[in-house]
DNA sequence: TTAAAATGATAGTATTACTATTGCATTTGT
DNA sequence: ACAAATGCAATAGTAATACTATCATTTTAA
């Protein structure tokens, strides 16, 4: 049996040992997504989980430090999936390219883990979890380590570009362009789709962003 | 004299037709510039510029509403800088260079507009702005014409693209990806610089955005 | 100069984001 | 088997937020 462990500081009690933990996070996936960070408050989700809000705040401080906790879990995950696709794979491109699909496809539900629901939860991140890191306190929180997964992840898929193009200077950007870029481009299409032309005919973010990243490449090559 | 005029119903009463409406304009670029969004209240910005909550809500609807406007007059900004940098400019490839520079370059104060700051307005817009569209009421808002100026930048631009490569599929997207992104990549590099090279040595974001774009265009000819 | 519009002053409400305390129930170590 | 520690529920309370409403006063424009 697989087990995400995030051991920063990013709970006061880690929800993973106690079924009110596993519930905590399971259901603030569905109310998170459902209607939104501004609209989720611990009042509500103590009483859908049948709990209070006092027990809420013995596991997080603030609904922030559950949404990186989420965060984390994601990029955690992320990364788990990375290593299993990547195994055994010695050419980096073909490693890049299995990178790109599983960075910008859709997501499928894991059933290793059955209290966390992967699609709801990469729909909080595409639309939520900007939120954790644009606030005036991110400097304490990245102390905290609020974003060691997602900093760790990228640091290793930079590698893979180094790689291939060992002197191309902008490899942790290009990752984090992907990644964030990318975030914005579904969103886009959902809901500002003259921002974009992912789900038009033909079109879809996956091709967008292999061509950018394998262009980028070959001109610095 | 210019100005900035903007007609969509992103305000209750036009701020420019008084001087109370520029100086609730021009004090909460200085607020949330200072203390961020989520601190920033029509209450304390009523005690800045010496007047009331109520009057403010007279001219916004909430704070949400007053970024959205510092959004549109952002856009607004930028397109009119745009038009006039590739005036009389024929050869796309130099008409493009020019529009990458003026979105990811830092920004001066334009004396045009002696009541905004736009230097202040280009970090609310890198750390705020896309909490006007992150927000789950987006559908309704994007109806009122919130994204207006933002769109029909996008649009133009992507035209300029298209006039290199007519048959590239990703022209907004590719926009909207440097846009955003580019954004991400400079407040990574203040607050979270392991996620990307921007400010490393010989490094710029201008260098990482227009190779990008090269890059995809020579490939995509 | 007079009516209309803009603003200021004040008050009030529902909700949010917490903090504190108490007491019961269950688990754990010995 | 018993004490101690821990976990959780219940309740109460506070300061701040995000508004809305009303009415008096000042400014402006015809």
């Amino acid at each position: 049996m697989i087990q995400i462990k995030l051991n920063e500081k990013i709970y006061i009690k880690d929800p993973e040992t106690s079924e009110l933990g596993r519930m905590i996070v399971s259901d603030s996936i569905t109310l998170i997504d459902k209607w939104g960070l501004e609209n989720f408050t611990f009042r509500k989700l103590s009483k859908e989980i049948n709990s209070t809000e006092a027990s809420i705040y013995r596991y997080f401080e603030n609904k922030y430090q559950l949404l990186a906790y989420l965060n984390s879990w994601y990029w955690n995950w992320m990364e788990y999936r990375v290593n299993f696709s990547i195994n055994n794979i010695v050419d980096p491109y073909a490693k890049l390219e299995i990178i790109i699909e599983l960075l910008t496809q859709p997501i499928e539900r894991d059933p290793n883990f059955t209290h966390i629901d992967e699609k709801a939860l990469h729909r909080i991140i595409i639309s939520e979890s900007a939120k954790t890191y644009l606030r005036k306190n991110v400097d304490e929180t990245n102390k905290e380590g609020y974003f060691k997964s997602y900093k760790s992840l990228t640091k290793q898929l930079a590698n893979i570009i180094r790689e291939i193009t060992p002197e191309y200077k902008y490899a942790e950007s290009l990752i984090s362009l992907i990644i964030e870029g990318g975030h914005s481009q579904v969103y886009f299409a959902d809901h500002l789709p003259s921002l974009t032309n992912v789900n038009e005919k033909n079109c879809s973010l996956v091709e967008f962003c292999k061509d950018i990243v394998f262009s980028v490449i070959k001109k610095n090559k």
